[in-house]
DNA sequence: GACGCTACTTGAACATGTTCAAAGACGGGT
DNA sequence: ACCCGTCTTTGAACATGTTCAAGTAGCGTC
């Protein structure tokens, strides 16, 4: 049964073996051409026609290869997206530089940072629609919120660092830590509003962030006054406590004083 | 399997209807009978085995119909859950009554009502969390945004409006009538952190609960001082533009007046 | 070159949500 | 009694994500 090589051809004329992943075992120059291959395939017919209609065997087939063999490189058809995820967020990364270096008013920046995003995001809004569920699943490796999306997660909180830090706002040094955190967690409201948002160009999304960066930059702002002072340090404490993962937080007292100031 | 039930006859002289959508007006002819035998199998076995693991030949087997018969009914695997639902919801409201008629310090009330709700649907745990991506899709009618939803949205909505008429807190009128929805948000955070907890009898959402309580009452308190004034109204203004409609408008400058000032 | 090891590839088979055409039941009009 | 239409029920067929036992190929060792 020979099979029309639809996928390679003299493959390790071009490909130089060398620097192999950093498996035990090394080279894999076939395998990796393999693997990008269906990973592109993959990506190409998610944007053109969203990925529930997309079929596990319609990607094989379209890249030439078997069906079993896209789950020999990826487990499921969710680890796919994976790729999708690295995309969007080195996009986003670039499109905010531009912000970053600009405004130092903070309303300004948190609202250019969003809105880029939405930029970005604009192009897979179809996809990301119909993919969302998937990464809504608590199981799902694929949770904003999982340990394997550490690494987009804290890519994503670090650029709200650098949003906070650059600007000229002054607030609560308690709550520095803790801010970007909190943006994120703003950022992942909006994605949430943005998937269920079906207005031509997500123009409502949009808006939100127009109204709504104003609002988070003013209570940033005010979250030094002396009357919200138990306020800010209780949400400090939830966040420290809450947020995901490995965020070190320098000694602060005793960490378990549960109500200590609470009224 | 000839069934006489043969009650109520001249009720349903009417019509009985369509099938499939939610009729909840049919009396009980054979065909109801047949529905609510399979919903109500449904639900046992999404509570023995989870979602996913309760497959729609188990059900139709377990309630002693053919699969196609169950899909006679509901239109959807998704649309047995929509039993549970109100189930749930129905049971939160008994739950609370106790718990409305009680303290009137804000922080304890909101602390009530949310634990009550955990408590409530601690038994569904394992259930809502596999169910959770389904119920996240923007696409499904099951979507807690969704305009099918909008009856549970409601109810739950109008358990925080008495929690907050209640309370002895005094509050910025402007923002009264938001503020229900406000909090119904922050259950919904509540819930995702829920499906999102692993730790033994949702320990750790409770705690979240303790927490965060003491913090929204003192918010909302706090929202009648000077400083806080043009935030609140901001904030105001976004809640009213962008929650989900089919709630009354408040007609701007004169406050109703009606709950507000009760203690 | 022969052997063997391991990475790679295959396509059929499986599980399960969903659809559908046909059959059954039932009631009313004639 | 018969026919007709509608409501109800059936189970086979379909679509698609996933698994698996078996086959293939490249490469190092003898």
């Amino acid at each position: 049964m020979v099979k029309e090589e639809k996928n390679v051809s003299d493959a390790n004329a071009a490909k130089p073996a060398g620097a192999g992943r950093t498996d035990r075992t090394a080279r894999a120059p076939k395998s990796e051409q393999t693997r990008s291959l269906i990973l592109e395939t993959a990506l190409r017919l998610f944007a053109e026609r969203g990925y529930d209609r997309t079929t596990m065997r319609a990607i094989a087939q379209e890249a030439g290869v078997s069906v079993g063999n896209a789950y020999y490189y990826f487990s499921s058809k969710e680890h796919l997206v994976q790729g999708f995820y690295d995309r969007i967020a080195a996009e986003h990364e670039a499109a905010v530089r531009p912000v970053l270096a600009g405004d130092t008013d903070l309303a300004v920046r948190i609202r250019g940072v969003l809105l880029c995003w939405l930029d970005v995001a604009e192009q897979y809004h179809r996809f990301a629609a119909q993919f969302f569920k998937n990464a809504a699943d608590p199981d799902s490796p694929l949770s904003p919120f999982s340990e394997e999306s550490v690494a987009a997660r804290e890519a994503a909180i670090s650029v709200h660092e650098r949003c906070l830090a650059g600007s000229s706002t002054k607030h609560d040094p308690e709550l520095a830590q803790q801010l970007p955190q909190l943006m994120w967690l703003m950022q992942m409201g909006l994605v949430l509003f943005w998937v269920y948002d079906r207005t031509e160009g997500t123009e409502r999304s949009r808006r939100l962030v127009e109204r709504t960066a104003p609002i988070a930059a003013r209570a940033i702002a005010l979250s030094r006054f002396r009357v919200l002072r138990p306020l800010v340090r209780q949400l400090n404490d939830v966040l420290v406590e809450f947020m995901p993962g490995a965020v070190r937080r320098p000694e602060r007292g005793a960490p378990d004083a549960a109500d200590v100031r609470s009224s």
